[in-house]
RNA sequence: GGGGGCGUGGCGGAAUCGGUAGACGCACGCGACUUAAAAUCGUUUGGGAUGAAAAUCCUGUGGGGGUUCAAGUCCCCCCGCCCCCA
């Protein structure tokens, strides 16, 4: 083989091997890719679109895993894609560097938080290196860095003089394991810790928040303004968020003049129904309004009560309890006297505390009622039913009322507005919409995160840190013990500064922010990473964001995608940025799973290397049969595969090419290594298939430029090709654009593939050209470095990744003739070959004489005649 | 219980507006090359029936019903699985 480019920018292909050889080829690239500076960020020209790709940033735990790898490399592909489209692309990469694991290993090997992020950081580096990634580098952010962080500590300041930031007594979830507090969206729907897994105490502690419930609203509304989010993730937020809109009706309560009860109803309409009001056990009237005979039984209730989770109190299928109080309540709307209650399916932390009891209208009240034998008094009539209560069962929908006295006859709908203002009128009732939604609970008694700004004062109160001290630092040496409370409490040096308002002795605050505030607003660092005067500037933040596509786990939908929204609500009415929504689409990639066996009797789970026949594995610890399972990569469960090993054996071109082809992004991809091989002999084919066109002298066919084909003149085979790469290019285009399918772009890579390694050696310089530099330039956001490889190799002159995308020609997919289908009935019963630019008439001429025709019509007249155009024509017998 | 999603060969998955179901790949089988193996190349494969073969027919997208010339796709009911909220 000998030389035939001397350009020194590229990497020549003179030292070419015969085979694909994956490994060096890509660290060729990537150098030389690094040292061309070819994914920098580049401003926007005028008239140039901004496109921002992002992924989530990960954790730096110091080992890329496969989930990672997905994640990149589809964001990659994306933001390959707009650069050849001609858009300006912005796609950075950066470290959620603060939090526990960071000072575990501080615990348990007396490494600095520090020192050990940033050697993982420079790990994972390396490792995402190797993937070929076009990220700009020169935008890395880690947010446990001081000149990141301490953006993050004047956006909290910012945030605390909206108002928005505040400190409250509040009982709070606590980790035991983790020996800090948690935000209620930290806490899965079992009670435990989304980290640690330990079940969640309750404890009262005085903590910062940061008001999320004042955006309730907004968050809510705009999500309709997501139409590139997966439905079922604004689902989950307009859940988490939880508006009920309705109304708060006050209860008088007999021979207590100055007790009123207030309970929140989504119910208005059903006023009339009530037939009890039940308040939480916690509820503070409790103590005051249980008559003597009751207080034995309600003391022991609520201790019994005590011991219940919120879950295991509301759950459908749990019969409800409570007990009178011995207090009687008067219905506003009737006077009619009724019984209090406590119930343990009221909480104390939900609206107001107290419910009204509508047993023939709601389902949970109807079965409390039951229980306890109170009346059932049916003030909605069901649209459509007879007079009687259908037995056993509520009706919860809408209807007319009855027995509701001046509102007999409205409709439910109408009477919930009518009774509210009727009661707002005489003082009783007022609108109200409630929320699930809680305040933001931001403190963390921990050391590894980012200091929250702020000096107490016995004379001045907590007084923000001035901007200009700015960042508070975290101070090194901190002995980390684990045993809880805030680590940076014991630094006395650290602790003990003056009030920087009056200037007395003050105590710094200790407790870090949640590392969810970290997160919240990196998005926006990266449009202006390196300002030293403030957080970000508003115009560059307008230049880049929204992010046009951002990419990431279903395990963020709420949590950080709902902060970042409410971050970014909140600095927009702050005027610090102008825009309404961070993400404008949003991709959540399904799992990676590993093959796993797991024995069904003892639930062990077995590692594949103890298996000998993978076919019928068998343990090796008592001979049982194996289950074969897919699940997601884990230590425990032996089925992690290593990216950097895969990489080793195939390259990264493979890694990508494997993992966007095996499914469709958003749903879960089985790892299968017999699928790798059979990307990495896809490759192979690519490789051999450009060897058949490639020559050893000057003459390249990317060379100089190549007249394109011209429509007449080509042959038969010609002509199948040009169909079979402007097909591709436009099928590729399409897959690439909205709703990203890459498994299909990359089948249609093949089947383009396929065509042209049987055709391509007899056709046309000009045919070749065409098809290698379309097939070369649809594979360079999939394959990068291999597509580059290809491109200098048939003498392109610059890199294939700075090209435009290729167009297609519709020209080139016009047929002279098509196989027409003859259906029979809607059955097909054959196909005929006819002209392309047929008419109707004729098409439907053409099928009656055919031999299908005369077999199935049996000389007879059809009925009726569909004539599809370029597809089919259906005959229906008579 | 409410809301959302899904169900297609041995497997992963394709199939714009209703218009040839199973693209593309994996696996399996067969063949070529080879002393042999690997690699590579070619090739078969939803199920069933008839046929020596070419071929032809029946059936088939979780189950049942419907709309339509035509249904994986639209409508109704049912079954199963997943997710979120209770």
């Amino acid at each position: 083989m000998t030389a035939s480019k001397s350009s020194s920018a590229t990497a020549s292909a003179s030292d070419r091997p015969d085979r694909y050889d994956p490994i060096a080829l890509e660290q060729r690239w990537q150098s030389q890719w690094q040292q061309d500076d070819l994914y920098a960020t580049r401003s926007p020209e005028p008239g140039q679109n901004a496109f921002y790709a992002l992924s989530m940033f990960p954790y730096p735990s110091g080992s890329l895993h496969m989930g990672h790898v997905r994640n990149y490399v589809i964001t990659d592909v994306i933001a390959r894609a707009q650069r050849m489209r001609g858009d300006s692309v912005l796609h950075p990469m950066g470290w959620d560097a603060f939090g526990l694991p960071a000072e575990n290993a501080a615990i348990e090997r007396q490494v600095d938080p520090g020192v050990w992020t940033d050697r993982n950081i420079e790990q994972m580096k390396a490792q995402l290196a190797r993937l070929g990634l076009s990220i700009d580098w020169s935008r890395e952010q880690a947010t446990c860095h001081a000149d990141y962080y301490r953006w993050t500590q004047w956006l909290f300041l910012e945030l605390m003089d909206q108002g928005l930031a505040y400190q409250k007594d509040a009982t709070v979830n606590w980790d035991p394991v983790d020996q800090t507090v948690l935000a209620n969206e930290q806490v899965d729907s079992e009670g435990r810790s989304w980290r640690s897994g330990a079940l969640v105490e309750q404890k009262n502690l005085r903590q910062w928040f940061l008001r999320i419930t004042n955006y309730a609203d907004a968050l809510l509304d705009d999500l309709d303004l997501l139409k590139g989010w997966p439905e079922r993730v604004r689902t989950m937020q307009a859940n988490w968020i939880g508006r009920s809109i309705g109304a708060e009706i006050d209860f008088r309560v007999s021979d207590h003049d100055d007790a009123v009860i207030t309970v929140f109803t989504t119910r208005a309409d059903t006023l009339h129904g009530v037939s009890y009001v039940v308040l939480a056990p916690e509820h503070p009237l409790v103590a005051t309004l249980t008559a003597e005979h009751q207080r034995e039984s309600v003391a022991a209730f609520r201790d019994l009560v005590g011991e219940l989770s919120a879950d295991e109190r509301t759950a459908d299928d749990r019969p409800k309890r409570g007990v009178p109080i011995g207090a009687t309540a008067v219905n506003p709307a009737n006077g009619e006297s009724i019984p209090i209650w406590i119930a343990d399916y009221v909480l104390a932390g939900y609206g107001t505390g107290a419910v009204m009891g509508v047993p023939a209208h709601d389902e949970r009240d109807f079965l409390f009622a039951r229980t306890y034998e109170l009346p059932v008094k049916r003030v909605i009539q069901a649209a459509g039913t007879s007079d009687h209560l259908s037995d056993g069962e509520a009706w919860t929908g809408p209807g007319i009322l009855l027995n509701s006295g001046r509102f007999d006859g409205q409709s439910s709908e109408e009477a919930r507005q009518e009774i509210t203002a009727h009661g707002q009128e005489l003082g009783w009732a007022r609108p109200k919409r409630q929320y699930r939604l809680r305040d933001w609970l931001i403190s963390r008694q921990r050391y590894w995160g980012c200091p929250i700004p702020v000096i107490h004062c016995d004379h001045c109160g907590a007084v923000p840190v001035p901007a200009d001290q700015l960042p508070v630092t975290l101070p090194k040496d901190v002995d980390l013990q684990g045993k809880g409370g805030s680590p940076l409490a014991s630094l006395q040096s650290w602790v003990n500064v003056k009030c920087p308002s009056c200037g007395r002795d003050a105590r710094r605050e200790t407790d870090t922010m949640d590392t969810f505030m970290c997160s919240s607003w990196y998005f926006l660092r990266f449009a202006d990473p390196h300002n030293t005067e403030r957080a970000f500037d508003a115009d560059a933040v307008e230049r880049w964001l929204p992010v046009q596509q951002y990419v990431g786990g279903i395990e963020h939908a709420i949590l950080h995608l709902l902060y970042s929204r409410f971050f970014t609500k909140a600095l927009r009415d702050r005027g610090l940025l102008n825009i309404r929504e961070p993400f404008e689409r949003l991709l959540t990639q399904g799992m990676v799973q590993g093959v796993t066996y797991r024995n069904p009797r003892t639930g062990r789970y077995v590692a594949p290397s103890e298996v000998s026949d993978e076919n019928a594995p068998k343990d090796p610890v008592d001979g049982g049969e194996l289950e074969v399972l897919f699940e997601k990569m884990s230590k425990s469960k032996y089925n992690g595969v290593d990216p950097a090993a895969v990489i080793d054996r195939y390259g990264a071109d493979t890694a990508r090419m494997f993992i966007l082809f095996k499914a469709p992004p958003e749903k879960d991809l089985e790892w299968d290594d017999a699928d790798v091989e059979g990307q990495f002999r896809f490759l192979q084919r690519l490789w051999r298939l450009i060897e058949s066109v490639r020559s050893d002298d000057q003459d390249q066919l990317l060379g100089d430029p190549v007249d394109p084909p011209e429509g007449s003149g080509l042959s038969d085979k010609e002509g199948e090709i040009r169909r079979a790469v402007h097909t591709a290019i436009e099928a590729v285009s399409d897959d690439l654009k909205g709703d990203f399918q890459f498994n299909t772009a990359i089948s249609e890579l093949m089947k383009l593939s396929n065509t042209l390694s049987g055709a391509l050696p007899e056709a046309s310089r000009a045919v070749q050209a065409e098809a290698v530099s379309a097939l070369i330039r649809l594979l360079a956001p999939f394959a990068p470095h291999l597509a580059e490889e290809f491109w200098f190799s048939l003498g392109g002159q610059d890199s294939v990744h700075k090209q435009p995308w290729p167009l297609h020609d519709p020209a080139a997919l016009v047929r002279d003739t098509v196989d027409l289908v003859i259906q029979v009935k809607g059955k097909v019963r054959g196909t005929i070959t006819v002209p392309a630019d047929c008419s109707k008439e004729t098409l439907e001429e053409l099928a009656l004489a055919s031999d299908v025709a005369e077999r199935w019509l049996e000389g007879k007249p059809p009925r009726r005649v569909i004539v599809v155009p370029g597809k089919l024509v259906n005959l229906v017998p008579s």
